[in-house]
DNA sequence: CCTTTTATTCACTCGCTTGTTAGTTAATAT
DNA sequence: ATATTAACTAACAAGCGAGTGAATAAAAGG
């Protein structure tokens, strides 16, 4: 499996017995509590896993990889997680949770916001552009997170069920008000456009970096700001056209 | 890995050389010529590598799995394909081919049909609608298929690469005409909403079943005849909504 | 200070996967 | 008909990957 991936780019950062280069190489060794060790091992390996499960899906990686990668035995992996799959799905929750909380939180915003009168752009807008905040702004760890997350979206021998178990609440009420904001469409239509939705936004997040080769390097893969500026008001035409219009 | 799955849930509908369904049984066994049994053993191979391929990934399965299904020794894998990931491709490029050549006839002939005026609707329709048909009453096979095509799509490892060999050249030709009906939108423009369009269709194209129980029943995955009345006019709304208000 | 926890590694096991080499049977060609 | 070629199987070799249980070392705690 290729050279010697890592997550963090920075070299610096040692891992394990890496006496290290230059300064303190004694006192980078855990100084801190147990219960610290512990938190920051297993953090550790999440993200390992994280980058390693993105990149290669489930069955693409073996916990030795991670366990390299994390600088430790691989067996410490099963004295932390019952099994490789339950490391993966501790892995997708812990972003999970919080993409979930904080787009529930900012479409009761925006519904408070908009008063009686929310827009499907507005609700687009609170559902898409907060997630999309996070993988902009949150890091390496984010991002492979999404990518993470567009393989399991995709998944059908266990990805539906993943996402029903995070995200159903959010996507509810997100669902819930786009009817609101369409208040004569069938419940069919909205459903269907949602699907839409969500296929766009997981092709985004897997950044295959396909869009950079077939547009000549017009588009970038990695501009979620490009999509940022043109998915909400993009779905809402789509939303209000299929609701109009009623074959 | 559960039951003994098989891709042709029906003992009946064999493939390729199809010597008749039902009546004779024990004649089923390699009455032909040699040429004609090693394609049909190849082509066997590949319907069952698809079937598990589409549910597992690459590293799900094992030939030794497909072997299992198709009935033969699982060196024989090794005899007709160089190994996993050759048998791998050849199961994408299998179907790849006709849904490329499909799409690339039905493109021009829109264009022919339009005479100097094509829509984004319409070449919307010829593109996805011509696909759709496909999966709609290609069989089993044809659902697998796009099914792994979905998976492909999200696959940052080589997924990119597969796609990009297969696809580019219909889907330059899509946006060719896109750019024919929307003469004064910006390329990049053009290039996102293609990008959701795809994205769209990928996740339609996985069948995850998520959107059944998220709608508690009323859209269902495998009803492509509803994305069909839909995605085309959904999306061309969307072109037109970002090609008409340059932020 | 000494006992108990806890983090971590070590030495293995077991089953499975890939791939090789040699063999068997049946069609093809001469 | 017979020599050859092609389809296919059997029988290993080698290695890997998940996981277990005992060992070690260090920290917590009383």
């Amino acid at each position: 499996m290729e050279p010697v991936e890592r997550a963090s780019p920075r070299g610096g950062d040692r891992r394990g017995s890496d006496l290290g280069p230059g300064t303190d190489q004694a006192k980078v060794r855990r100084r801190s509590t147990k219960a610290e060790q512990r938190a920051e091992t297993i953090e550790q390996m999440l993200d390992e896993a994280e980058y390693l499960f993105s990149k290669h899906g489930l069955h693409g990686v073996t916990l030795k990889d991670v366990a390299k990668r994390v600088g430790v035995h691989h067996t410490l992996l099963n004295y932390y997680f019952e099994d490789k799959k339950s490391l993966f799905d501790a892995v997708f929750a812990r972003r999970a949770v919080v993409t979930s909380e904080r787009r529930m939180k900012a479409l009761d915003d925006y519904e408070k916001a908009a008063g009686g009168k929310p827009t499907v752009e507005g609700a687009l807008h609170a559902f898409l552009d907060t997630d999309l905040d996070l993988y902009i702004h949150g890091g390496e760890g984010w991002k492979n997170y999404g990518a993470l997350g567009a393989l399991v979206a995709n998944t059908p021998e266990w990805g539906a069920e993943l996402m029903d178990s995070h995200f159903d609440p959010v996507v509810l009420r997100l669902i819930d008000l786009l009817k609101k904001a369409l208040p004569d469409c069938a419940e069919r239509d909205i459903f269907w456009g949602y699907h839409f939705v969500t296929g766009a936004l997981m092709v985004t997040l897997a950044r295959t970096g396909r869009i950079d080769k077939l547009s000549g390097g017009v588009c970038k893969s990695e501009d979620f700001e490009a999509i940022k500026a043109r998915m909400a008001s993009f779905m809402a035409a789509g939303f209000l056209q299929i609701c109009n219009k009623p074959a």
